[in-house]
DNA sequence: TCTCATAGTGTAACAATGACACTAACAATG
DNA sequence: CATTGTTAGTGTCATTGTTACACTATGAGA
């Protein structure tokens, strides 16, 4: 069924880059593409934009299809449209960002045998297209986002240590924090709630799980506070 | 000649919310349509991108065709996809902000009879499309990035008095700062060229005109050094 | 009961921020 | 040429936020 235009058209796509978090080190979802081009080559999830969709359903819809990844925090990220950023032809593809809690997801291959792991972000494979140029933007992003903007959350379970907290910051920024300090000023924005909870199954004393608190953060962002580590 | 392809494919544009200030009001460059749809009505300068070109390049021809303005601070700001955007079918959008020295630009209007107008940002005609979403967006960015980045001295031309700088600043933030205070910060940090030159034409004591040092920035930026008023 | 690992806590020095008011310069006016 | 009007230019102090730093508490496992 073939469709035609009076003037050329790019072709549209969408491109996801999700992170999530271990204990160690910050991770980023590939899928090995099974096709031309760049076959075998590991690549972003992403596809193409739809005609009945906006580009931020169709993100969501390939991440469902390709990573069975469902509820995530996605934020469009930047459109990259070099001319020939794709061998195929002109592609123009909007990409996105994603936090999905690690522990929350077992991931799966998607269709027949699509490979879907998570990398190192330190430790990346080649990537198909321009991918690493993404990967690299969203990156810059996520380090800068994590400090003026309270996403860190979403890349930790709903009940999280202090410690836990404290170690993703330092992952993230690649950064060491003073313990004592960092705890001072997360628990002085108030955004925290101490459960009655302490973490289970460690072999030392065990830390308090605290929640953070969604509701209060919208309600104070809307009197002008500013989150900040 | 007619273009045809397998599957369907949105039609792809950009538009460009293009900022400048004047001595009392921060404004926004518009054009009046003159074909269908909303025709007649003010929009954003934009229209669609070419096969040879990125978006950025083609943001920078629109701007040039329509407006006849050519060096400015470009960036983009955002991919608009809703499906519903644009009554003529499927459109999407990669909106940019652009920041213009008012005084610089002679605007011309662009082809035969089309009107080009400089807009008060709080004083808007009712606009094309969604383009007040995409302005709104704009205006945000740019106060959220005026803080942090030194995007301000776009606005201004390249000599500067103090005083016109922090004028920018209570504009943009729409926030009165005290004059000692910003000084003392803005001079700090040493990005600051002081001239031997003083502003001319003025009926009173005449203020020293300053330049804002751009490789300093940039190597203090490598360094880690983080801008912000 | 001892060891090991991490949780959890306060203070003091220093730096950054915010509030605040007068004199200096110069053009225009009478 | 004295006066007026308008903006330029300048410093201090109180308050607040930031950083550096080290020990005790708890609980599991040997």
């Amino acid at each position: 069924m073939p469709h035609t235009y009076k003037y050329p058209r790019p072709a549209l796509t969408v491109d996801c880059v999700v992170f999530g978090l271990d204990e160690i080190d910050l991770k980023v979802l590939l899928i090995q593409r099974q096709i031309e081009p760049f076959i075998h080559r590991w690549a972003l999830p992403g596809g193409f934009v739809r005609m009945d969709e906006s580009t931020d359903d169709a993100a969501l819809r390939e991440l469902e299809e390709e990573t069975g990844i469902t509820k995530v925090y996605l934020e469009q990220l930047y459109t990259f449209s070099d001319i020939d950023r794709d061998p195929r032809g002109r592609v123009v593809t909007v990409a996105y960002y994603a936090l999905a809690k690690l522990s929350d997801h077992r991931i799966r291959a998607a269709t027949d045998a699509e490979n879907v792991a998570w990398f190192d972000v330190d430790d990346l494979p080649q990537l198909a297209f321009d991918h690493h140029k993404i990967l690299d933007m969203a990156m810059n992003r996520l380090r800068a986002k994590v400090r003026y903007a309270p996403i860190g959350f979403e890349l930790l379970p709903a009940k999280f240590t202090l410690s836990q907290l404290q170690r993703l910051y330092e992952i993230v920024l690649t950064a060491k924090l003073d313990k004592r300090n960092f705890r001072k000023k997360i628990l002085s924005m108030g955004l925290l709630i101490e459960t009655e909870e302490r973490e289970a199954g460690v072999t030392h004393r065990a830390a308090r799980l605290y929640r953070f608190d969604r509701r209060k953060y919208r309600k104070l962002a809307k009197q002008g506070f500013s989150f900040a580590i």
